[in-house]
DNA sequence: CATGAATGAGCATTCATTCAT
DNA sequence: GATGAATGAATGCTCATTCAT
C-alpha cells in the first residue's frame, strides 16, 4: 500500500475516534466502533497506533486550533474591526474542532497528557492576544487596561456562550454570528476604549 | 438503623461517587471504589441506590446552586458591590461544587438528564442575572445594554476564569479573590456605566 | 403470636413460593419477592424455614396429592364409571397443583430430592390404579392386559394431555372436561374389554 | 481459521449448553461452565454468540425432530406395523434429544420463545400423525375413532413413559424397547379397530 | 418475633490487546 | 499489511444468608 494510502487512513482512524468519542466519551469508544466506522478490523488498527491511548492523544495533538498565523495582518486594522475577526477566528476555531474540544474538556480532567495540550493551546492563544492587547494599549488605541482581564473577559465570553448555544443546545440564545459578534465586541470597547481596569496595586504611584 | 444513620449513608455514598467521579470520570469510577472509599461493600450500595446511575443522579440533583435567595438583599447594594456579590457568590458555588461541575460538564454531553439538569441551573442563574440588570437599567445605574450580552460576558468570564485556573490549574494566573473579582466587576461597569451595547437591530428609532 | 397464626404464616409463605415458582422457575424466584407477595420482610422468613430450599422442599411436600382414600369406594362402581372417576380425581388434583406440577417437573431433574417427591407420588398412583386394574381383570369386567401398559396408556395419556392443553396453552385442542374424559374411557374400554395386551411373552403357554 | 472450524466449535458450544442445561437448568448453567468444557474462555463464547439466551435458542431451534420425512413409506404398511415404526420414531427422537426435552419442559414455563418452538414441534407431529390415522380409518384399516383422542392416547403414553423411565429414572419399570412398543401398539389396536371412540356429540344420526 | 442493613461470592457481559494465519 | 479468533481481567449487578437492634 502506498505511502499515501496509509497516512489516509490513520487520518480517517483519528477522525472517527474522536468524532465518536465527542457523542459517546472516551470509555464508551470501543475500538471495534472506530473499526466498524471505518469498515475495517479491530487488527488493522493496531498496526498503526500501538494503543487506544496512542491513537486519541496523536487525534488530539494534531488538531490544535492556532491563532498565530493570522494576528499580523490583523493586527494592522483597527481594533474595533480586529477584535471582530479575532473572535470570529475563535469561534470558528472552537465550531470545526467542536468535537475535540468536548472530548478534551471531558478527558483533561484524568489525563495529565491531555490536559498538557489544553493548557498549551489555551497558553498560546493567551500570549498572542494579550501581547496584541498590549500593542494596542501602546498604541493609544484602548484605555489603560489589565490584560490579562479583559483577555478572560473576552475569550471566557466567546468561549462560555459557544458552550452553552452549540455544544450543550441550550434553548433561546440568540444564535452565535457575526451580528452577535459585532454587537459584543462593540459593547467591551465601550469600556476597554475609557480605561480603567487596573486594580489598585497595580497602579503607578 | 435510624433514619438519620440511613440518611447519613447515602449522603456519604454520594459525596463519595462525585468526588471519584470527578477525579477519573464517571466511567472509571467503579462502584468497588465508591464502596471501598466508604468503607462498605458493593451489596450495600445496592441496597440504598437501584444502579450506578441512579446514585449519581440523585448526588447531582440534590446540589444545584441557588443564587435565587440572596438576590433580594443584593439588590439594594449599589451595582458595583451587588456585582461583586453575585460574582462572589457564583464562584464560591462553583467552588464548592467544584467536582460536580466537573463531572456534569463531561457527562451532560452524553447523558441527556444531566444536560437537562446543567441546562436548567444555567437557565435559573440567567433568568434572575437577567432579570437583576434590567431593573439596574431601569433604575439608571448602568445604561441601556442588552443583558442577554452583558449576561453571558459576566458569567463566561468567571466560569470560564474558574475552570481555568481552579479546576485545569492553568500556572501563572493572578489568583481567583476578592480583589480580582473586584477589578473585573470594575473593568465590565466601565462600559456598562456608559451603555451601548444595544444592537443596531434592537436600537429604538 | 399465637399457634394458629404461626401455622398461617408458614402455609402463606409456602404457597406465595409454589405460585412465583411456577412462573418464573425455583432459580429465579428470589427471598425477596417472595416476602414482598406476604407483606413481610427477608427476615422473617428465616424465622419459620431454614433456607429458601427448604421453603421449597416443605412447601412440595405437604401437597402431593393422594388418589388412595377415594379408590375403595370407586371399586364399587362398574369399571366404566370407575375409570371416569379416577380420570377426573386426577386431572383435577393435577389442576389443582398445576403451580406444583410445573415447579417438580424443572426442578425434579437437577434435584434428588425432589425428584424422590415426585417419584413416590407417581408410584403410589401407579400400585393403587395397578391394583385397581387388577381387580377389575380378576372380576371380569376387562379382559387379560398387561396391567402395566395399561396403566401407562391411561395416565400417560391424561397426564400428557394436560399438560399440552392447560400448562402449555396450545390452541385448537377439545377442553379437558367430563365429556372428553367420558369419551376417551370409552375408547380405552373397546380394547380393554376385550383383553390382548398380554405379550407373546408372557402368555401362558 | 477456516469456516469449518468455526461451525464446529458453535457446534461444540451448543452441544455442551443443552448437556449441562439439561443436567443443572438454565439457570444454574454458567457461560463459565460451558466454556470450561469446551476447553475455551467466557470471550470465546461471546465471540459466537451474542449472549446466553441466543446461545440456547440457536441450541434449541437447529435440533427440532422431524417426523414427516419417514411418514410416506411408513404409510404403506400395515397399521400394526407402521404404528409401530412411528413410535420407534418417535421414541428414538426423543431419546435423541433426551437432554433438549429437558431444557424444553422446564424452560418452555417462563420463555414464550421456547414454548412456541415446543409447541410448533408438537403441532407439526400432532398434524402428520391425525392424517395418518384418518387415512387409515378412510382405508377401514381401523375403526371410525376420534383421531384427536387417540392421537392423545398414542403420544402420551410414549412421551409419559419415556418422561418416567428413561429421564426421571423411575425403577421398576420393564424397558421401552421394541418389545415394549409392539406389545403397548397391540393393546391400543384391539379398541382402535373395533372403532368406537366417537363421542356422543360427534356420531352421525 | 420481626426488621432490614450489611455481606460477599458469583453471574453475565465487555473490551483492549495479542497473534497465528 | 490485514484479519478476526481468542484471551481474561474487570465491571455492574444479584441474592441467599446473617445478625444487631
Amino acid at each position: 500500500m502506498s505511502e499515501k494510502q496509509s497516512i489516509d487512513r490513520r487520518q480517517m482512524l483519528k477522525e472517527a475516534a474522536i468524532h465518536l468519542a465527542c457523542r459517546n466519551g472516551y470509555d464508551r469508544t470501543t475500538i471495534k466502533d472506530i473499526a466498524q466506522k471505518c469498515d475495517v478490523t479491530v487488527g488493522t488498527i493496531y498496526h498503526y497506533f500501538a494503543s487506544k491511548e496512542d491513537l486519541f492523544k496523536e487525534a488530539l495533538v494534531d488538531r490544535l486550533p492556532r491563532l498565530d498565523e493570522s494576528l499580523p495582518e490583523i493586527s494592522k486594522l483597527p481594533i474595533e474591526e480586529g477584535l471582530v475577526q479575532i473572535a470570529m477566528i475563535t469561534v470558528n476555531g472552537l465550531r470545526q474542532r467542536a468535537e475535540m474540544v468536548s472530548v478534551i474538556c471531558s478527558e483533561s480532567l484524568r489525563n495529565p497528557e491531555i490536559l498538557c495540550l489544553f493548557v498549551s493551546a489555551i497558553n498560546r492563544l493567551r500570549e498572542a492576544l494579550e501581547k496584541y492587547l498590549e500593542d494596542k494599549i501602546a498604541a493609544g488605541e484602548i484605555g489603560p487596561n489589565n490584560v490579562k482581564i479583559i483577555f478572560n473577559i473576552f475569550f471566557g465570553h466567546f468561549f462560555t456562550y459557544f458552550f452553552h448555544k452549540e455544544r450543550l443546545g441550550i434553548q433561546n440564545l440568540p444564535p452565535l454570528d457575526e451580528q452577535y459578534i459585532r454587537d459584543s465586541v462593540k459593547t467591551l470597547l465601550v469600556g476597554w476604549k475609557q480605561g480603567g481596569s487596573i486594580s489598585e496595586s497595580e497602579k503607578p504611584t
